[in-house]
DNA sequence: TCTTTATTCAACCAATGGGTTGACAACGAT
DNA sequence: ATCGTTGTCAACCCATTGGTTGAATAAAGA
């Protein structure tokens, strides 16, 4: 799972990393402030933000002792990209063949 | 980790499962035909398909002793909704900061 | 300087994931 | 009726993951 597409899918595998996530889209947010909502240790907050920084997602300021939290939204362009050739690719197969069972349909009557 | 979105995110994190999604977006084929160009085993090739299978994003016939397995492509917007909403929203709160500062410059001089 | 606050590091544990091999089931072909 | 093909199931192995607790670091405040 070297690849950088790789870890962005698997980061965004995880609800509590896509919940952070979406706190982020609101604003900044420290670490502690981020694990705050959540009944699991500060410690292992920390580790999820840390893989949605090896992703790339997101990137840590430091302000006194806290380290804001930032959200990398561009990304979320790579997947888009990504999900979005192959979709297209097989939406235009199927027009194709819905385009070929129109024209046998027309043939036949 | 029991909701479709992260089976759909966690199966697309696994580069030869994003392989196997990219041939299927070419056409239909059998569990055989995807697992040949792999020097794995077929049996692992049939667990990342099973794999897909749980997420939604691929279904299997059945011809004979074959099992074609064809792409579902419309859960990839499960994952583009996903996406876009947060990604949307990050960008929505840059442009306000960027007027915010703009106006600030204004103001200045 | 000493203490408190914010965060990370380290070691550990149970569960999951991707791979293997070997046996089994279903079906077509001979 | 038997054989070969296609695919899955089961048991196992090792690496990774998400969680824990406890100690370490870094900076602010007293």
């Amino acid at each position: 799972m070297t690849d950088q597409l790789s870890r962005v899918f698997s980061a965004l595998a995880d609800p509590t990393r896509r919940d952070l996530v979406a706190r982020l889209a609101v604003g900044d947010a420290t670490v502690g402030e981020l694990a705050a909502p959540y009944d699991v240790s500060v410690q292992a907050v920390s580790k999820h933000l840390r893989v949605l920084e090896d992703a790339g997602l997101v990137t840590k300021g430091r302000v006194a002792q806290t380290r804001p939290v930032h959200l990398e939204a561009e990304v979320l362009d790579l997947m888009t990209a990504w999900i979005e050739r192959y979709r297209r690719q097989a939406e235009e197969r199927y027009a194709r063949l819905d385009a070929v069972l129109e024209e046998m349909k027309e043939n036949e009557s």
